[in-house]
RNA sequence: UCGGGUGUCGUCCAAUGGUAGGACACCAGUCUCUGGAACUGGCUAUCUAGGUUCGAAUCCUGGCACCCGAGCCA
């Protein structure tokens, strides 16, 4: 990492505190005195797969609600209560991507699988108090026993055992006596209720698997939702901030905590967060690496927080973003291009600025020696004198972008033509007088001379020139190859997919150009992987790890607003 | 069909009975050695029908639309 990485997220003396609706509510309650003066979050991740943007949304409400309250604490809890989907290898991850993001849990870092204890003796009290049983219906018949929405459902036939018995079953199902499927625990509540989930959940499963925590302790695992609430009384949360599809569940939370007499932690829901033209389930994203529909979790067009790094994007752009999409209950979708907006109003301040060409197109200067070479003075980062200049070679053969010349251009184009003079960058003005072509008729090479009392680029007579172009002198040019990313999807809602559509059908072909070679200025020599540069007229650009030693590999994390393209794009509509 | 939730510019979020506001996007312009950045201006919204009120996005009533819910997933 470097040290654009390590820096934290700001404290709350530095930042305007944002405000929502849960903010209110947690000021509301600290002023009524509801938690004798306590804001305690928590963020609960389940192991089972990389973070996402959607993640950070929630990592950024919690931590930020914590540090903006004198005292306040944020926990980091893993739901680790299914073996089967939970692996190790996912806790290192989501946690290098919190660090990563700029939070600090402390010494909070908890497991719901530090609470199998507790929770087994609380399920025990359950069934004392005849408020759970065992059920040896199969999973089926659990499900038709289950009603409908429209339809309450029937009691278990198993719903009436006494105390003794459901105490030793339930005790056996722990020490192993039954097979995966054979019985589960059930809490007692009421078949009829309108809410699916008090019609008896089932509170434990018979699982005999080994957890990547207490690996063969148990062969029974609580349901989530036996653990979930109870791990947030244990820890004393305060405040439990989720996701929308868990307001159904409060109810059910509710009747544990009070079948239990056990601290009652405030529930608040908000909406998740929906990004244009990408998908967010897990489940999705998962599909599209089994897929080989990208690279891995990791690769550069995943919403992934692995995936966003690898793009260039900064932690702090991502914290910015999710201040600004807001909060609130109701669904919704947000423009990428608020994400876009807020990498570039990051990088914008802090990225070094580079030359490099992506589409090569060989240019001689013929009044310009030979042998020469020189020297020329460019400057860092405009937008901050602090990041000082840096030297850039100049010689008689260079390279221009390609799309910066035109045999026979449109009227708003003015960038170079035969006949046109224009600038370039730091060094001089030069004039095309010439155009080779191959025998398909392609532009091979660009003939111009350039005016040597324009040395710097400010013409001493103070002729204007319309235009500006980046370039690089091509005996010092250091070969690229540089990956062009696009949105992932072609369509910007890919849950609108109501006719039996598959958000696959709509995968964007061009989400993903590679560019071989691409020339760069030699600066950019010893760039490491993860730095981050704005090529010039271009976009921000950041060092791939696929990079090698003969190899230097760029993703473009992010386009400069580009006026030109939106001139051109109009006129190809018309 | 039952229960829970939600409806404000194109998009996201405010306005907590008193001038519907901000951001992104879009459009136009200023400036510019990045067609960048910055700056200026413009554009467009209260789901609907009634009611209460001097006054309603906000309160009441009736519709409508959308989301969540029938895992031994989380």
């Amino acid at each position: 990492m470097n040290d654009q990485e390590k820096e934290k997220a700001p404290d709350a003396s530095t930042t305007t505190r944002p405000s929502d609706f849960i903010r209110d509510i947690i000021a509301h309650d600290l002023k009524e005195d509801k938690y004798g003066g306590r804001v305690h979050t928590r963020f609960p991740p389940e192991p089972n797969g990389y973070l996402h943007i959607g993640h950070a949304k929630s990592i950024c409400l919690n931590f930020g609600v914590a540090a903006e309250n004198p005292g306040g604490l944020c926990n980091l809890r893993f739901d680790d209560t299914n073996p089967i989907k939970e692996e190790a290898e996912y806790v290192a991850a989501i946690k290098a991507d919190v660090r990563w993001l700029g939070f600090d849990w402390g010494d909070r870092e908890y497991y719901a699988s530090d609470y199998f204890g507790t929770l087994y003796e609380y399920a025990v009290k359950l069934i004392r108090r005849k408020l759970a049983y065992v059920d040896d219906l199969t999973a089926d018949e659990i499900r038709e026993y289950r009603g409908t929405p429209t339809e309450p459902g029937r009691n278990s036939p198993y719903r009436n055992r006494s105390v003794e018995e459901n105490l030793d079953l339930f005790r056996r199902m722990r020490e192993g006596e039954f097979p995966d499927g054979s019985r589960v625990l059930r809490a007692r509540i009421d078949m009829a209720s309108p809410n699916l989930n008090l019609r008896d959940p089932v509170l434990y499963r018979v699982l005999h698997a080994a957890h990547h925590r207490t690996g063969d302790a148990w062969c029974i695992y609580p349901m989530y939702d036996f653990a979930h609430g109870q791990s947030d009384s244990i820890e004393e949360i305060t405040h439990s901030l989720c996701t929308l599809e868990f307001e159904n569940h409060r109810p059910l939370y509710n009747w544990f905590l009070d079948a239990l007499e056990i601290y009652h932690p405030r529930q608040i829901e908000f909406a998740r967060l929906n990004l244009s033209h990408t998908v967010m389930s897990k489940r999705k994203l998962l599909a599209l690496v089994r897929g080989g529909h990208v690279s891995g979790w990791d690769d550069p067009r995943m919403p992934t927080l692995s995936g966003l790094r690898r793009r260039g994007y900064t932690p702090a752009a991502i914290r910015a973003f999710c201040e600004r999409i807001g909060l609130a209950k109701r669904d919704s979708l947000v423009d990428m291009a608020l994400l876009e907006h807020c990498l570039r109003e990051d990088l914008n301040r802090r990225a070094p600025r580079v030359m490099g060409v992506l589409g090569p197109l060989r240019v001689v200067i013929e009044n310009y020696p030979e042998d020469k070479e020189e020297s020329l003075e460019a400057i860092n980062n405009p937008e901050d004198p602090g990041m000082g200049t840096r030297q850039v070679p100049f010689s008689r053969v260079l390279f221009i972008e390609r799309d910066d010349f035109m045999e026979d251009p449109p009227k708003k184009f003015y960038r170079l033509a035969p006949g046109r003079e224009v600038r370039l960058r730091y060094a001089y003005f030069i004039t095309c007088v010439g155009v080779v072509k191959n025998d398909a008729g392609e532009v091979m090479e660009l003939r111009c001379t350039y005016d040597p009392a324009t040395r710097g680029g400010d013409a001493p007579d103070g002729r204007k020139v319309k235009s500006t172009l980046h370039w690089v002198a091509a005996s010092r040019a250091i070969p690229a190859e540089v990956r062009l990313y696009d949105h992932l999807l072609s369509k910007d809602d890919p849950a609108d997919d109501k006719n039996g559509g598959d958000f696959k059908d709509v995968l964007n072909p061009r989400s993903l150009e590679i560019l071989k070679p691409c020339y760069l200025e030699p600066s950019l020599v010893d760039a490491s992987p993860g730095s981050r540069y704005q090529f010039e007229r271009l976009g921000y650009f950041c060092v791939d790890p696929d990079s090698s030693e003969d190899q230097v590999v760029f993703n473009r994390s992010v386009t400069l607003r580009d006026t030109w393209a939106k001139i051109q794009k109009a006129g190809t509509k018309k």
